[in-house]
DNA sequence: GGCATATAGTTAGTTAAACAACTATTTCAA
DNA sequence: TTGAAATAGTTGTTTAACTAACTATATGCC
């Protein structure tokens, strides 16, 4: 490892390689394991609303860092599969707020225990105040690009 | 914020939402404003060449952390823009070896600045310690879930 | 009031990711 | 030495990401 370069470009593939796939595949397969047919990013969208129903897709946009378009289309698929509906705002015509249904509250339960199974076996030999850190400069660099 | 349980779902938002995209796309974003059409996955594989030229696709794989059907659409992609170029290897006839062409030289001397610059945007106010904790986290997740 | 601007969401097109199933070649052991 | 298992790579299918261009509604300034 010769320079400063290079290890700046190892930083970059950990944090776009490995981070963004790790975790979140290993909850997949264990989604499929049990019979459970949905996506890690339609769950991360599912995770939001479970913590405030209701969200608009704008909303959605800011707390799971993705596009319009990309939560339009997972907001469609979300409700083909009945787990989703969305409700014109009264207020604001512009804006869909997204109510989850009853099967996404089932599903709730269900998935809850296997991302925590999942969290703890990711995060063995990782300490707390380590986790605090790695939280704390991935905030910062995305306020930084933001 | 409760329990444990929601700071652990906020760690995941970050690892899988924030870290995967931000880097990459403002990266992505400088490409294009010079006027250089590739995209920041066929960079991340040109990335890997420029270290070491004619790497195998399934070293390839292991570098990117890829899959080796990304990899082989990816190496399809970069031989269509003739910015590399597969070799058969003559030791053992199953393996591709990917060998760089002249343009893609070209290109690193282009983009290795920009990436830099990139990097030094993502992280103002991050101490090289917390790099180094982070980094390490990171590993330490993907090795556990491997 | 009316028009420019901003905001919320959708649609279209391209690239990439994951998984499963597949072919070709090599390795290794009975 | 031959046949099973492992390894390298490809193809097909679905979902998701980004950009750009679009519609509809709301805001705010003259």
């Amino acid at each position: 490892m010769p320079n400063n370069q290079f290890k700046r470009g190892e930083l970059y593939s950990f944090i776009t390689g490995v981070a963004s796939t790790a975790i979140g595949r290993r909850l997949q397969k264990k989604f499929k394991q049990q019979g459970i047919d949905i996506t890690i990013e339609q769950w991360s969208v599912l995770y939001h609303l479970w913590k405030q129903d209701g969200l608009s897709q704008q909303e959605l946009c800011t707390a799971t860092f993705r596009d319009k378009p990309s939560i339009t289309r997972l907001v469609d698929n979300l409700e083909k599969l009945k787990l989703v509906k969305r409700v014109p705002s009264k207020e604001d015509r512009r804006i869909n707020l997204i109510h989850l249904t009853d099967t996404s509250t089932k599903l709730r339960d269900e998935t809850m225990g296997m991302a925590n199974e999942t969290l703890n076996e990711a995060i063995v030999g990782v300490t707390a105040q380590e986790i605090e850190i790695c939280k704390s400069v991935l905030q910062r660099v995305y306020d930084n690009l933001k």
